[in-house]
DNA sequence: TAGATTGTTAATCGATTAACAATC
DNA sequence: TAGATTGTTAATCGATTAACAATC
């Protein structure tokens, strides 16, 4: 498993693979073509060469790929085995649904802490956590240097807020807001949840089909 | 504006673009170059300027680009303005989150309708809307008929619901669940919104970066 | 006019697809 | 062995960046 620069449009599909192999493997299917596969997810058979080539040869020439072999590999590279300490921020309607709806041990994070600043929130439990004030971040995060920030907060609350934590260690950004932080730290990781830009792209889609 | 044939490339940028110039335009700024945008987006001028040209010359050489008739324009293309009729299923608490968080409007779409199994739910309002049984569900579109549907469904419930939905005249998919709906049905428009591929994307980043 | 900035062409870069020899 | 299917190279396609003449 040489994971010694995969492009990043490689990464983007390795966890619709994963869903896919997941699914396979929960049916007993143990083997499967670059053919088959294709026409299951609607890809080319040589993208999927060309793509599961690129961490270390688990296919077999006349025969094709083992699922479960190839399931672990990418759940290795995309480090879904060893929990990233992760603290939300936020646990309005839309943190809870996040928080009680994910499996964030299957997706290789563990939700230690959550942060709030409204007092009608604050003691709340939330995903076996009591929701904390805002005021207890700093010392939470020098004591269990969480990684991980899940920004459930509104985008006005945002720019400030990411400072802190990038402050105090945090490293990725599951973004939730509008507030762009990739733009004043190009350093830190962030993935972006705009609900509102999907919508957008359907309605382009829709009209221009 | 001429709207044909602009590359997907170009269409998944957009919604950013779009966000971005209305904060602008909000602030009262009435004019940008692409060189200053490219700056506060963290793009190239030049991706910007074949980005806009795409869709008609809005530039004026020596001085920039008028925010208003770029932002209206990118609206046009996006069909913000005649909002496309949309119906949700499924009404549980991620249903209930996204209805009542989005503002469609702005969108492009109008919430008509909402729907699901679960008697406990059917009944309800929810963002004016009063949650309707299932059964209702072929009476209501062929009376209605909205052209977009908000699957906010478990996975199981996708496959069927949405053979149904397209049967009934909807061409446009905002899909929560993980079922795969384009690869049956190539000719709908589907955006999927995938929490666990994001977070996972995250994994490998932070421990990538 | 001089300076700024676009529109657009050409060059580069990267990603996808096609082809086929290697090999199980 | 014969058939199937990979691994990998080469060809194609598309997207991004660079450059500069056009022009406000």
């Amino acid at each position: 498993m040489k994971d010694n620069h995969i492009s990043s449009s490689v990464i983007k599909r390795l966890p619709r693979y994963y869903r896919f192999l997941g699914e396979l493997k929960k049916q007993g299917v143990s083997r499967i073509s670059s053919g088959d596969l294709a026409r299951r997810m609607n890809l080319t058979a040589s993208q999927i060469r060309q793509d599961f080539n690129c961490f270390g040869g688990f296919g077999q020439q006349g025969y094709g790929y083992n699922i479960e072999m190839l399931y672990d590999s990418i759940g290795n590279i995309l480090d879904l085995n060893s929990p990233t300490k992760a603290i939300m921020l936020g646990v309005g309607k839309l943190g809870v649904v996040v928080a009680e709806n994910m499996n964030f041990k299957k997706q290789g994070f563990s939700l230690i802490g959550a942060f709030d600043v409204d007092p009608a929130i604050i003691g709340k439990s939330v995903s076996d956590l009591t929701v904390r004030s805002l005021d207890e971040l700093e010392a939470f995060c020098r004591e269990h240097k969480p990684k991980a920030a899940f920004l459930c907060v509104p985008s006005s609350a945002a720019p400030e807020l990411s400072e802190k934590l990038i402050e105090l260690g945090v490293t990725g950004f599951w973004n939730f807001s509008h507030y762009d932080i990739a733009i004043k730290h190009p350093e830190v990781s962030v993935e972006n949840v705009h609900f509102g830009d999907t919508l957008m792209r359907l309605s382009y889609k829709i009209k221009n089909q």
